[in-house]
DNA sequence: GAACATTTGTACGTATGTATA
DNA sequence: CTATACATACGTACAAATGTT
């Protein structure tokens, strides 16, 4: 399928794609020594750290000297969410409180079916909170999730989620989020949201519409966050 | 100096990281064969590969199967300015008119010395310009330039800048970008801005400020652009 | 078009060093 | 101290891409 007289290492490096993919190996977990690989697929090890390289640049596998070569977990510390100024008084950065203002079982409007590569009317679990620092708002998020992933979430009182929720989608819902797209566009606050976010009508927000992926590329989450303009700042470096 | 039992090949990267900032090989040149230099630095061939892997990977290399090894140019297409809606009516991408507003010499402020690692009240040519579309006007940009570099430039007149100027230091002035970091926020309008560009007095605009480096990493150009927020939007992968 | 030299790309096999458990 | 696993380094051979003759 994907041959066409390819190169050894990129052959390999899809086989090793491939069983990460189908979750032989989890995210976190030590893979076989690249000795064995090599005997394994019957290469010489250059050829094998050759595809093992190439997955390390991917960013799907991490090697540490002297231990192992492990499938990489997501890392959202490059997050644009990284930029908002969330430090407290003192200076340090902080998580920020979350408060849930609503869950409910809602049917996928046209939108969110799209993202979420479903069907019209299809069951999501929608959550809407705001995110606090220091007891004042700073961000509010409306997040769509198929009910069909993540059913054990349901059972779980409202209050009790926790602030992050990435690494709770893991535990509770076997959902392990390993990458997102997001876009960044700023609006005129609605009425609404100036409330919600205590900042004047018309004032500019920074919108971010982000999509979760898992390993395998399949979308499992709808994110559309709004923070006030003003506590944003953004920086990039260009090569 | 850098040594410390280091591995060779990442010695021999420092050696030829040095030749290309010292301008030996300068951007867009070809630099010797990989077996020449190996020959040339006593390693085997494996090993000036992995130096010069090094240095593709940083983006100061580019390789050409069949062909050679090149010192890399910048790439200004990941620039958030790609991120303008700069279309015309027909859909293309487009490269904005521009519009020279204003051209002198002045001195320093204490903010441009210091991204340009000069002193207050060291001379800087400063250029105030548009850029349009269609003839509207969609950015206003002020760029600081040092004097001592970008002399030749005061011979041109004004009104005979090309819109992209990159290309046009490097022909009139020797002076290479090579590498750029860009911040972003948002602000609302001044009363001065919103008339130049042509919006409602209050609406949001995007501050982008610059600062271009050449290939050794001294800064050479530091600029401050504003665009409607309105037109902008920004997409990033996250993994 | 064909033959050729040059240059990077792929692959093998081996030996030794270094970090970790 | 020892076993394991990744890291560095060497040297060789042939393949593939490109430009020139």
């Amino acid at each position: 399928m994907t041959d066409a007289r390819l190169p050894r290492y990129y052959l390999i490096r899809d086989e090793l794609h491939k069983r990460i993919l189908n979750g032989e190996w989890k995210p976190g977990e030590l893979i076989d020594a690249e000795s064995a690989l090599a005997d394994r697929y019957g290469v010489a090890l250059g050829t094998m750290r050759k595809a093992i390289a190439q997955l390390v640049s991917e960013g799907f596998l991490e090697r540490r000297h002297g231990v192992g070569t492990f499938v990489r977990r997501a890392n959202f510390e490059s997050s644009l969410f990284r930029f908002f100024r969330f430090t407290s008084a003192s200076g340090e950065r902080v998580v920020p409180e979350s408060q849930i203002l609503d869950l409910r079982v809602v049917p996928a409007n046209e939108e969110c079916a799209r993202h979420l590569e479903l069907s019209t009317g299809d069951e999501l679990i929608a959550i809407k909170r705001l995110r606090l620092l220091e007891h004042k708002p700073v961000q509010f998020e409306e997040i769509y999730l198929p009910k069909t992933l993540f059913e054990p979430l349901l059972e779980t009182p409202a209050e009790s989620l926790p602030a992050l929720l990435y690494p709770w989608y893991e535990e509770c819902c076997d959902q392990v989020v390993a990458s997102a797209h997001e876009e960044l566009s700023v609006e005129k606050v609605s009425v609404e949201h100036a409330h919600l976010l205590g900042i004047e009508t018309g004032d500019p927000v920074i919108l971010i519409e982000r999509l979760a992926h898992d390993i395998a590329g399949r979308p499992i989450e709808w994110r559309r966050s709004r923070g006030a303009a003003e506590r944003f700042r953004y920086h990039i470096d260009i090569r």
